[in-house]
DNA sequence: TTGACGAATCAATATTTGTTGATATATCAT
DNA sequence: ATGATATATCAACAAATATTGATTCGTCAA
């Protein structure tokens, strides 16, 4: 990601919630493994078609996930730039130092 | 952070729930630049005392600020070591590469 | 073209999260 | 002790998010 580019808070929110989320983790952590149709997410999170379809869409939305299409079957992949975008994002947090002022009382 | 411990997914949501809000992004971010009080936090915000504590709890409870009470104050900061969790999180999630299988069709 | 299948969307509902104003608690100054 | 101040907590409500089952849509096979 270029350096010095920031990523505004509403962006870092909708990130952030992304990932917020116990099932939303699970489908990201299976597509770590390479790209899964829904038929086959649903069968190892053990999760209903209607729910993983809402989670895919907020991963998606989020652009953290990309879809394609063959035939039928819809498959997702984890969208790379995205995590990039995350790591420069929690890294501009550690790492910004700003002038360090002394707290002001009221 | 040390390498190789996993981070257990309720942590995880823990974690991205408590920066998944725009308030809560605001107090973050005000905290880089040093400890702050309440009342200061009030001020820079413009959010009223309780909104303000409610979620400053949010981010305690998840450790990713310290309190500290000065007579009638308290001080919040940034608890670093937190910060340092997320980023090996983040790291995780971006560099574990699992051995990439087909995905299995339905 | 019809029927079956994979997946998205919708509507109803449940659950969780956030806001607000009121009250309680702790500490200080008098 | 009393009152004032800073903050936390609570209760009521509002808003956002998640779950479920039903329906719809797109694609394929016969």
């Amino acid at each position: 990601m270029k350096d010095g580019m920031l990523i505004n808070p509403v962006r870092a929110v909708e990130l952030f919630h992304a990932l917020a989320d116990q099932t939303r983790l699970q489908i990201l952590d299976e597509l770590k493994g390479g790209e899964r149709c829904v038929c086959e997410l649903m069968d190892c999170l053990e999760a209903g078609q209607s729910r993983l379809s809402f989670h895919l869409k907020v991963l998606k939305d989020a652009g953290m996930i990309v879809d394609r299409r063959e035939g039928r079957w819809m498959y997702y992949a984890v969208n790379t730039e995205a995590f990039a975008e995350l790591d420069a994002l929690v890294d501009s947090f550690t790492h910004t130092k700003r002038t360090s002022r002394a707290p002001t009382r009221c």
